[in-house]
DNA sequence: TAAAACCGATTGTCTTGGACAAAATATGAC
DNA sequence: GTCATATTTTGTCCAAGACAATCGGTTTTA
């Protein structure tokens, strides 16, 4: 039996840490970090634990950290910086469950019970509420889990699964729930971008949009922009709603939604939502960026108001 | 308004049709196709038409062209040739339901009518049973689905929604399922390797998998090999289950099957399940390759069979 | 006749080093 | 303090070359 160190080629550390190819070969480049071996073609291997590091690096970055400060930095000093970072932002907490309140649902996960932690989440929608299950319990537990992987009390795999649970979890409450009217609501269309693969975000939209009575078509994640004006034509959808996340570059997101708002018509209304920070600096004319779970339903109430003033007086 | 044509960049190209940045440049070296414009910085800018042709290239590459004799072709060729391919296709269906008890489905996908579509795959599963679902009726049409995608009858958006409908209805036959009882069955860990985004295979594999008792916990999609070693020992698994198709290439494929297995205790077998015509000619040792989803209850028929033997006389 | 071994052509991915625009930050004026 | 203007930082792109892995067909062997 084998126990080799495992070892990843420059492709595979792309698709592991999301960080481009480009990147990675200037930052070894510039800063001396990432050094990976060579193997007997003179190409590059990384060690396992550098690409532990990397993964870190990705997170700090996304976190507002400078690549020229973070990689002229030990391992060591990554890891401790990532660690004092997940302790500043527990504390930064907002709304919601607080942290004493989430330590049970971590120590199921770190219990490998995932039986166990399928009840407690279900317990949590039948004392909440689908809307106070979604956005004190779940975006809370989401943040928290977050920041116990970088603390490295959290494992990759237990969150793979805690998120598998949660899916479960509120898939089920959606299709508990009734059919939607067929007018008066906004029909929303749903997707990411290809991409952003985070399926989370646009599961606990759906609910909240969804208890708003509106009718959602999801097209799941990493639909082609022009795909998605297609599926809005289709589906007669009177708005685009978009999940974004860090795993698209800033850039990337603004291309994106400016061209799909060239695309759509102007009576489609795109609602971006997520944790984008780059919306907040640099607005995308046409989109509604929806700062947090809980602007959800008052811009669909925003919306029913103005399309019954605009059927008043036309 | 704006309404000018939509281009990417090779960047985007890279994401929407999942050939790789390298690849578009060397074949438009070689072959003259793509042959992307150029915008004011000399950086190539794909018109959508062209990106529309490379989709279907990719599809065909997948289903055993070979890029020299495709790339040569004009597009309204490349175009021809997988209107034929659908068609031969079609003819070579085996098992389950037949192209026309499948065109119903098909009918309502056009339609745009979710909401029919899940009353309609409901219908379907409660008819068939879970396991007769899966089998007879999911995996026909998935194909179905896919030819209908190369023959341009099925646009992406379409696709995207189908997938989403059947995922919430697997899901809900999963759910209803009772829980597997702790012993005497293989406790199954699910997951795909990193870039390998197809979640719907997992999810056939999972309705099957229960449906024989088997305890099943799935990391859902793209989990790194070490992690998925992490969660095989946390969990107690006493097999792994992986699913592939033809994202991945065969190299990487085998590389990390071998990889799973040298890291992986002996006593924890590895089932390997999908569209991988690699393993078919190079296989892995120690992996046991599942050719279609029939095979996994006389598979985990065999694993009780080979565990009770072994307790017998150790 | 069929399987196995060989060989040449094909093909994706890696390499280096240079370039540059967009974003972030520092500097200076008011 | 606020705004406008430099200056650094940083990710991505480009070009051309190299090469190992794979594929297809041919020849040899059982």
């Amino acid at each position: 039996m084998r126990a080799e160190a495992p070892s990843l080629t420059i492709a595979a550390v792309e698709r592991d840490t999301g960080i481009g190819k480009d990147a990675l070969r200037v930052w070894e480049r510039r800063y001396g970090f990432p050094r990976p071996l060579r193997d007997a073609h003179g190409e590059r291997v990384y060690p396992s634990d550098q690409v532990e590091t990397l993964r870190l690096v990705k997170r700090l970055l996304d976190a507002g950290h400078r690549p020229g400060r973070l990689l002229r930095l030990s391992p060591q000093d990554i890891r401790a910086l990532a660690d004092s970072q997940a302790a500043t932002q527990a504390l930064a907490a907002v709304g919601g469950a607080s942290t004493a309140e989430l330590e049970p649902f971590i120590e199921t996960i770190l219990r490998h019970d995932a039986a166990a932690l399928r009840h407690e989440l279900g317990r949590g929608l039948a004392r909440l509420g689908a809307a106070r299950f979604v956005t004190e319990l779940v975006a809370p537990l989401n943040v928290a889990v977050g920041e116990a992987w970088i603390s490295g009390r959290v494992q990759v795999f237990e969150e793979h699964s805690y998120t598998e649970e949660i899916q479960v979890v509120m898939r089920q409450a959606i299709a508990q729930m009734p059919e939607p009217p067929a007018t008066g609501h906004p029909r929303v269309l749903m997707s990411t971008f290809p991409g952003e693969a985070h399926a989370l975000g646009l599961l606990m939209a759906e609910t909240l949009l969804r208890l708003e009575a509106c009718p959602c078509i999801s097209l799941g994640v990493q639909t082609p922009v022009l795909e998605i004006v297609r599926a809005a034509q289709a589906h007669q959808a009177d708005v685009v709603a978009i999940g974004l996340s860090s795993a698209m570059g800033p850039q990337q997101v603004v291309d994106a939604l400016g061209d799909l708002r060239g695309l759509l018509p102007a009576s489609v209304e795109i609602w971006a939502g997520g944790s984008a920070a780059v919306l907040q600096r640099r607005p995308v004319a046409g989109v509604r960026v929806l700062r947090s779970l809980e602007d959800i339903a008052p811009t669909v109430r925003a919306w029913r108001e103005q399309r019954a003033a605009a059927r008043g007086e036309p």
